[in-house]
RNA sequence: GUGCCCAUAGCUCAGUUGGAUAGAGCGUUAGGUUGCGGACCUAAAGGUCAGAGGUUCGAGUCCUCUUGGGCACGCCA
């Protein structure tokens, strides 16, 4: 995956669409305006009356108005007032001016459509703009500069270094890189951060179990990935406790002598959270999934602690009879909470106090987002409200993007009952059908590494399927219907791409014209217009979804872009049509749907293929 | 008990800040392709948008209540 951050920004401006709708709807402001001076009618036209909307379809025109609001404003029937500024519109040539490219916008014709005004769009002139924005930008063509540099930092994944991660883990970095890469492509500065639970009971858990009965294993002398290693040595704890109840007991006595820095115990805790986190890093690069910094509980599990005492000095918290220190919250409905025990040691809030004011200093944001679980959604209303009356002003700028549970078609994932899905065995197994569906289709000497090709469908399809539900819904995941490559999917995307960059290798046997001699008139079939369109809109999607924290968005605007260019080119001929300019120009738009999909693809973690 | 989230076709999900006839995929049924890769395309059937009120010119979308489901409410993380 290439850093398209990093590659500069040449394609910098506001999404094509949003510009456009904006001037449109700025016009039509103005035309009615103009037509209640003529009227004589002075009142305020209200500044959410005129909202563009998407008509139901492109014969109807490319933005609607619905004209109810100006109803009572204008007091006429709103379909008098559509024909009236069709009409005013169109005899003034106004056509939201200049030449159409380059940033400019696109002229159109107004038609009242009974309480409706459309505009139908200057068809040549949107095409030419887009495919000269394409060719000239290539896959960037879909960022743009619509979030305007801010700096936003995402936390998201958090592994702990007591087992390898799970489909739960997996929609969580789904949602956290994805959510990275759309701010990326919309404009913001983006860091990612990582917070490694790398301390506590559980850890030390796994640790007695391995001490106990490990006999100097390891992952190289058994053969197994390291972090199932660990977790393996976790699981035999719980046999362990269960036929020894003592053993809990001597996984607290380790715990204490970790936090008494006992050389052996610490030396162990090394080993073996390297080994986990080694295990975690090679699954964060099957999947794609990197980070700018990474912080560690066991670092950072103390640097709570004296911002708790600052707060209790200035009156912010209170200290208990026995010592601990809490903070009441019944004021905004959050009850009381401890903040630090009455031993002194921290707790999970502690920390991440300690972490956020310690991330804002190493990189001040203007927001920061993070991508947990909706189960700690308490947990983080508790912790925004502390830091804001700890006096930090950028804690009203942090963000809980809390998504929903993954549930199995049988229901919740349970532990005990061993229906965990672990992410590497599901990553394999949709390998090994991706694999198959190469083979069974003869295609293994057409692609140049099937292990690598097989790899990124099934991690293309993993994610198009965990990223296609909105973030905060529960879903289910039905591994029948994830490792199937058919419908809406990734792989289906994947293959228009892969079908689109086919035609391009071949087009080098055809003759072709320059890109500046295309005639764009030569697209005029309904569905080249459509198609042109989900182009042009693109990037206004991404921004949207950048903006509102939903890659959902993205999944199903690629979605629709893929089964519009399926239709298209099983009904009509493109490389292969015989006239050399309708063959060019085809081959133009091919290619900037092709563009539109290296570029959007990656953003919901799905990689894109030249061949499959 | 209190608070938060969710409820749309048989199943899994979309549904633009409230706007024109509620859409996909899977599954079912019936079809298509002398072509640039069939991981394809077309069509049919399938809906009381959980229920009841309300706001509005207009509600799947906003408000209230009810029902059903999930989660949280630890000196766990």
């Amino acid at each position: 995956m290439p850093l398209q951050g990093l590659l500069g920004n040449n394609h910098a401006s506001k999404p094509l669409m949003i510009e456009v709708r904006t001037q449109w709807t700025d016009l039509v402001r103005r035309t009615v305006e103009r037509l209640m001076s003529e009227m004589d009618i002075d009142a305020e036209l209200p500044s959410d009356a005129l909202v563009a909307e998407t008509p139901p379809n492109s014969e109807l025109g490319d933005i609607a108005f619905p004209l109810f609001p100006l109803a009572r404003v204008l007091r006429r029937n709103p379909a008098e007032i559509a024909e009236r500024v069709a009409e005013l519109i169109n005899e003034r040539g106004e056509g939201v001016g200049g030449e159409p490219g380059a940033g400019e916008t696109v002229g159109g014709q107004a038609t009242a459509a009974g309480p409706y005004l459309n505009i139908k769009l200057d068809r040549p002139g949107l095409i030419r703009s887009v495919l000269r924005g394409v060719s000239k930008a290539g896959a960037e063509w879909v960022r743009s500069t619509a979030l305007g540099g801010s700096r936003i930092m995402v936390e998201f994944s958090c592994p702990n270094t007591n087992k390898p991660l799970h489909l739960g883990h997996l929609r969580n970095d789904a949602l956290g890189e994805s959510v990275s890469r759309l701010l990326d492509a919309a404009g913001a500065s983006v860091r990612r951060v990582n917070l490694i639970n790398d301390r506590g009971i559980h850890i030390c858990q796994s640790m007695l179990a391995y001490l106990e009965l490990g006999e100097g294993q390891t992952p190289e002398s058994t053969g197994r990935k390291s972090d199932h290693f660990v977790g393996d040595w976790y699981v035999e704890f719980h046999k362990l406790s269960e036929r020894d109840p003592s053993a809990k007991d001597r996984a607290a006595d380790l715990l204490r002598r970790w936090e008494q820095d006992d050389a052996e115990v610490v030396e162990l805790w090394k080993r073996m959270n390297r080994w986990a986190i080694e295990g975690i890093e090679q699954t964060y690069r099957a999947t794609g999934v990197r980070f700018d910094a990474v912080y560690y509980e066991s670092d950072t599990y103390r640097s709570g602690r004296d911002e708790i005492h600052s707060g209790l000095e200035r009156g912010v918290f209170y200290r208990d009879d026995d010592g601990a220190i809490w903070v009441d919250l019944e004021d905004v409905g959050l009850d009381r909470k401890v903040l630090l025990r009455a031993d002194g040691t921290s707790l999970y809030v502690t920390q991440d106090i300690g972490t956020a004011i310690a991330r804002y200093r190493d990189w001040p944001f203007d927001r920061l987002i993070y991508v947990v679980a909706s189960e700690q959604r308490y947990h983080f209303a508790v912790l925004f409200t502390v830091l804001g009356r700890l006096g930090y002003e950028w804690a009203e700028n942090l963000f809980h993007l809390s998504y929903g549970m993954v549930n199995l078609p049988e229901g919740r994932m349970k532990s005990r009952q061993g229906t965990v899905v672990d992410a590497d065995d599901l990553l394999s197994d949709l390998t090994g059908l991706a694999k198959n569906e190469i083979v069974s289709k003869g295609r293994e000497a057409e692609v140049d590494d099937i292990e690598r090709t097989s790899r990124d469908i099934a991690v293309g399809a993993l994610h198009y399927y965990l990223l296609s539900t909105s973030p905060n819904k529960d879903m289910v995941f039905d591994p029948a219907e994830s490792i199937s490559f058919a419908g809406n999917t990734g792989p289906y995307v994947q293959y228009m791409g892969a079908r689109i960059s086919s035609m391009i290798r071949k087009s080098e046997g055809y003759e072709l014209l320059p890109t500046e001699e295309i005639d764009v008139s030569l697209l005029s079939l309904p569905e080249e217009w459509d198609l042109m369109k989900a182009v042009a809109d693109m990037p206004a999607v991404v921004a949207n979804a950048a903006a509102t924290n939903n890659p959902s968005i993205v999944v199903a605007a690629l979605y629709d872009l893929a089964k519009q260019f399926s239709r298209y080119y099983h009904d009509h001929p493109i490389l292969t049509v015989n006239d050399v300019g309708v063959r060019s120009a085809r081959m133009a738009l091919a290619r900037s749907v092709a563009e539109t999909l290296k570029g959007t693809l990656p953003l919901i973690g799905v990689p894109f293929l030249e061949r499959m």
